[in-house]
RNA sequence: GGCCUUAUCGUCUAACGGUUAGGACAGCGCCCUUUCACGGCGUAAAUCCGGGUUCGAUUCCCGGUAAGGUCACCA
């Protein structure tokens, strides 16, 4: 029978959970699930000097948010006695030692755990890049443990592989060169090699690594969650950020792919070997399609978050008017968090509050009288932006339609950018809009 | 610097020796439209350089160049 796959991710909770995390988790999960195996979300937290309980939190909402399901959840930090045992065999068979240090820096130990190394060279198989040879010499004995409690990174790493089962390690190109020392404790272990498949690192805009120090704003994925951009459009993007499906010639849509397509198209052994720099405008490009397929209850779910506090608490705030405005918003916005800069700009205020348009804007208020008397005719249940059409439509075009429509929409919103003024009327009601109307002529 | 990896439009990428080098995003243009946004149509734009191998190289090999990764008692 032949062993069952398992894939892991692990990140330690050192920092907000980082959007090349989020790339490596989708590929784990999407392999796993593919071959009918196991996903395993591990948290690396032996370093306890930087890891904290709110970065741990942080991993795991990010996981959930991205809609990754993991069969199984550890915590380095709860294995010491695990890593314990394996480090006294490794002493037992001298695999190990105890070394003296001779130089030693602040904060660093005068005895520690160090491997005994042949240096032997080793090849590896990856996935995306082939075989690769590294001439482990040059690593001499590096350390394993500070202590028999604290072991370092790379043990724990691979002991917990060995012991979970881990058959195919995926992770980020920057292990490359961790893999051979890896390989090297692996096989002191008495275990047999995982399938390593390195994936090409993500490129900030400047083309150098993508680093929460350096592109704050575009590392976290709790930053791009913040921002409105939708879990399904952060998966998307990141899925083809190294990886492209098949198809492209015979229909251009197949870029958008949820995690379920993903799930049917993706294939590991397509994905890229250069670093892919992050292009927020796909990402953009990609969320307006997601949001585009969201229903106007789904839509007006999910954007009322971003609503701030200190608008909805306006005295003339009101629910029934928003209601009416969220599919126009839909149509301005790439993601939910621009609804905050629409409503700091203002360019929502005059749904609620009659503006006080200036004459220059308004250009000419000629015709303001007939369009009045013309929407007056309307009954007030049946005022919608159609019916509002087509009793000035005819007028507008008779008399040039930038002298009628232009007034009316600027006697309406006082902007000079604003939705069309049939519109803006119907969400007014024909009582607010025989107002602004009569108003404006007084200009 | 040593070691490792990589190299197709601005960006993400397709092509597994023979294509007018394809698509997407962004850009630009036109149309729709009183404005904005949406939408429709169209357009420009690439094989890092030099040697091989081959009838033929984006594709295979070698060298250069450039970029990135990594060289911890961090992960």
């Amino acid at each position: 029978m032949k062993p069952k796959i398992v894939t892991r991710i692990a990140p330690s909770p050192t920092g907000l959970f980082h959007i090349a995390t989020a790339r490596v988790a989708l590929f784990n999960y999407l392999f796993a699930r593919q071959n009918d195996g196991k996903f395993i979300f591990r948290i690396d937290d032996t370093d306890t000097e930087r890891s904290t309980p709110t970065f741990t939190k942080d991993l795991i909402d990010s996981m959930n948010w991205l809609g990754l399901d993991y069969d199984e959840i550890y915590y380095q930090s709860q294995r010491t006695a695990i890593y314990k045992a394996k480090l006294e065999e490794l002493l037992a068979s001298d695999q190990i030692y105890w070394s003296q240090e001779t130089e030693i820096k602040e904060g660093e130990k005068a005895e520690v755990l160090r491997f005994r190394n042949s240096g032997t060279k080793i090849i590896f198989e990856d996935i995306v890049h082939g075989s690769i040879e590294f001439d482990t010499a040059e690593l001499g004995d590096f350390v394993v443990a500070k202590d028999l409690d604290t072991p370092l990174y790379h043990f724990a790493s691979v002991v917990d592989d060995f012991l979970l089962g881990v058959t195919h390690v995926i992770r980020g190109e920057d292990h490359i060169s961790n893999t051979p020392r890896q390989i090297l404790m692996l096989e002191a272990l008495g275990g047999s090699r995982p399938t390593y498949a390195h994936l090409p690192i993500i490129l900030a805009p400047d083309k150098t690594k993508l680093s929460k120090r350096h592109h704050g704003q575009i590392a976290a994925v709790s930053e791009y969650r913040r921002l409105g951009y939708l879990s399904e459009a952060v998966v998307n993007f990141v899925a083809m950020l190294g990886w492209s499906p098949q198809s492209l010639k015979d229909d251009p849509n197949q870029e958008i792919l949820s995690l379920a397509d993903l799930l049917k198209k993706f294939d590991l052994s397509k994905t890229q070997k250069s670093g892919a720099i992050l292009n927020i405008e796909k990402l953009d490009w990609l969320n307006r399609e997601y949001l585009k397929k969201l229903t106007p209850t789904e839509f007006k779910k999910l954007a009322q978050e971003f609503l701030p506090t200190e608008f909805t608490t306006k005295s003339w705030y009101q629910e029934k008017i928003m209601d009416k405005l969220w599919p126009l918003i839909a149509e301005r916005i790439n993601r939910l968090g621009e609804i905050t800069d629409l409503i700091k700009n203002g360019e929502l205020d005059f749904f609620f509050v009659a503006p006080k348009p200036s004459a220059e804007l308004l250009k000419t208020t000629e015709y303001l009288g007939e369009v009045e008397a013309r929407l007056a005719t309307l009954s007030a249940d049946d005022f919608s932006a159609e019916k509002i059409k087509d009793v000035i439509w005819d007028f507008a075009t008779e008399q040039g339609r930038g002298r009628v429509l232009w007034p009316l929409r600027v006697a309406l919103s006082g902007l000079e950018k604003s939705p069309d003024p049939f519109t803006i009327a119907a969400i007014l009601g024909q009582t607010e809009t025989l107002t602004r109307l009569t108003y404006a002529r007084t200009i």
